[in-house]
DNA sequence: GGCATGATTTCGGCATGCCGAAAAAACTGC
DNA sequence: GCAGTTTTTTCGGCATGCCGAAATCATGCC
């Protein structure tokens, strides 16, 4: 029971964890990983026998330590993975995610290694999410999910969610990138959108924008 | 059906026609790939519906021309890699068979492409196999078998077989590697050995060693 | 020509992952 | 507290690849 598919299911299950902790349920990471849900039940149910993750019927699912190292492995992996691909081979950031989905599994450790060894062991990602170190070890930013900040609230972006790659070149067309330094002006009464002044100006930004970037705290 | 499964039987089929052309039998197929022989009958009969393989029952196996197509491409692909692995990640020669044969599925052309270009296009890889180029096109040296090279003959060694990882190794501590220069002297009467002279010195190779040895002709 | 031997094929089975439909459990609102 | 809805689970099924055992074919030898 250390299938790529395994893989992938801790990968999801740490990465709803990850920005905030919540705990998931297998409906939820079926709508993440594509898949029926009675597919995940019986997943799961395999995981826990492996000892990757604790599960009571009917309940939510949890990431044992033995499955949370093997999810931050493949974190890593696949942030080295994005980051390689956008560093050395001319990929955009949008473009990384199918690739290295597929990698991740693929590579040994020892190439992964050596990879990010020509990358100077990189700490974060094309996205500004953290990759674990080669031992586990996690450093992650104080952040603040922009639509939680409030308005006055000035911090360089620190991490934007890789979830939607069209979302993803919007930005990039409205100059909001990595690093890039975010004013909150406020909230637009009953549009729910966000005023935001970025360098090449104001921009408006919906709540699934605002819910996809992160601030410096 | 272009399946990894699919890709590998293609490839193995081409494998054994690329240096000695003669059809190949269900159970040589077998043992290269290390399966049952009823499991190959199976997959060959699916490659053929497939069209990718011509096969009658209890005859042969022959490549389709839209199976030699895609062999052509996977053995690109492995051989791009094994070079790769050797001249940008510190691989020996004898190291990369296996990395390569699982990378060989998991990379998109595009990312196949860019590292094959990062590397100046190689046509040849580690073993001194030729890489086909992205169009398929396939260049291959004159070469003489070293197990049928008459005494006296002079060349450079343009290609040393893959198959056996321990004889690579064998053959870098004798000093015979890719383009080094081999006068054969004779085949030893009774011991089934021939005597070779490398730049070394003076070299016994039992026949296994001589047929996995190409001399330039 | 007949027959033994070895290669090939057929057959039932197994493991992994997936699905949809139906049953069971858990929440919801009133 | 209870009925309706939603979520989770169970169940039978399917596809891909693999296996070993048994049946079938091909071939060479006498």
């Amino acid at each position: 029971m250390r299938s790529t598919a395994a893989e992938d299911y801790v990968k999801a299950i740490y990465h709803h964890t990850e920005w905030q902790p919540e705990p998931v349920t297998p409906s939820q990471l079926a709508t993440r990983l594509g898949l029926a849900n009675s597919t995940v039940t019986e997943m799961v149910k395999k995981l826990a026998a492996a000892g990757l993750v604790h599960h009571r019927p009917y309940g939510a699912v949890e990431l044992t330590p033995e499955g949370r190292r093997l999810a931050v492995r493949q974190v890593r992996r696949h942030r080295v993975v994005e980051t390689w691909l956008v560093e050395r081979h001319g990929y955009e950031w949008d473009e990384v995610h199918d690739e290295a989905e597929i990698l991740e599994h693929a590579l040994s450790d020892r190439l992964l290694e050596s990879i990010a060894a020509s990358l100077g062991d990189p700490e974060r990602d094309p996205h500004g999410d953290p990759i674990p170190a080669a031992d586990g070890t996690v450093r992650r930013p104080d952040a603040v999910l922009l639509a939680d900040a409030p308005a006055g609230h000035e911090g360089a972006v620190v991490r934007i969610s890789d979830e939607d790659p069209a979302m993803l070149r919007f930005l990039a067309d409205a100059g909001i990138a990595l690093d890039a330094r975010l004013t909150v002006l406020g909230v637009k009464p009953y549009s729910g959108s966000m005023q935001v002044r970025a360098l090449r100006g104001t921009v408006d930004v919906g709540p699934d924008v605002a819910r996809a970037i992160w601030l410096a705290a």
